[in-house]
DNA sequence: GCTCCATACAACCATATGGTTGTACAAATG
DNA sequence: CATTTGTACAACCATATGGTTGTATGGAGC
């Protein structure tokens, strides 16, 4: 098998949605299923079982059947993967001042005409 | 002058799309205007300028006008904000651990039938 | 097996989104 | 001042998204 990249596409969209985030902070440590998560939120049952099903497309939550409900739980992994892309736009970040520093106390060609 | 509450949706609204997110990690150590980040991608100029002020409204990018052109830069306090969200939801998840790991290790209440 | 409860999914609707082209504005250049 | 270059924005179109209601499936309890 095969283990699926990530697809920040999904991941972002799907956290691109105050109800869907209010899921994931919940299920981080409930363990509601799906009617249950769909009580505290003022649209219907088939809406709230939509948001959840993007939240699992982007592996941000999973399923467990226990007897007829479905406990829905968020996946710390997920989260993991999209503030590991953020990092890497940090590092850049860093990477770019260290460069001008180094520019500064460092010039490799510098000439008395330079500013 | 009051300073804006962070908008998560139009944040990961913005990096849901594979250009935006190009544009954010091409802008964090450019120094190119709109017409030149549009160069890289296989759209119209105006579709890629919908795309930078996309960033812009996140908070994601700035621009500042340098004589006719404006270049583009990636504003790291924004993906700061965002990075902060995802470290609050795992320290949500950290704290259910701890809660989990001390309820075994400290039972409050253990009676002999506890399972 | 029938009924109830939790979940899933299809069909539909209004609006948002991502792209296009065309036009207008702003600053440097002749 | 006219031209060129870079940016902004409006109008339009196709498709995606977020909501609805209604119907179907699957497991627990009688």
């Amino acid at each position: 098998m095969q283990i699926a990249p990530p697809d920040f596409d999904r991941m972002f969209g799907a956290l691109a949605d105050p109800t869907r985030r209010d899921i994931v902070r919940r299920a981080v440590d409930s363990e509601e299923g799906v009617a249950e998560l769909a009580s505290h939120y003022p649209m219907s049952f088939a809406a709230v079982q939509k948001h959840i099903a993007i939240l699992e497309r982007a592996g941000l939550v999973t399923k467990e059947r226990i007897g007829r409900r479905k406990i829905v739980r968020t996946n710390p992994e997920g989260l993991r993967v999209v503030r590991r892309l953020l990092d890497r736009y940090e590092e850049l970040w860093r990477g770019r001042i260290d460069r001008m520093t180094t520019l500064v106390a460092d010039p490799p060609d510098r000439k008395e005409t330079d500013q």
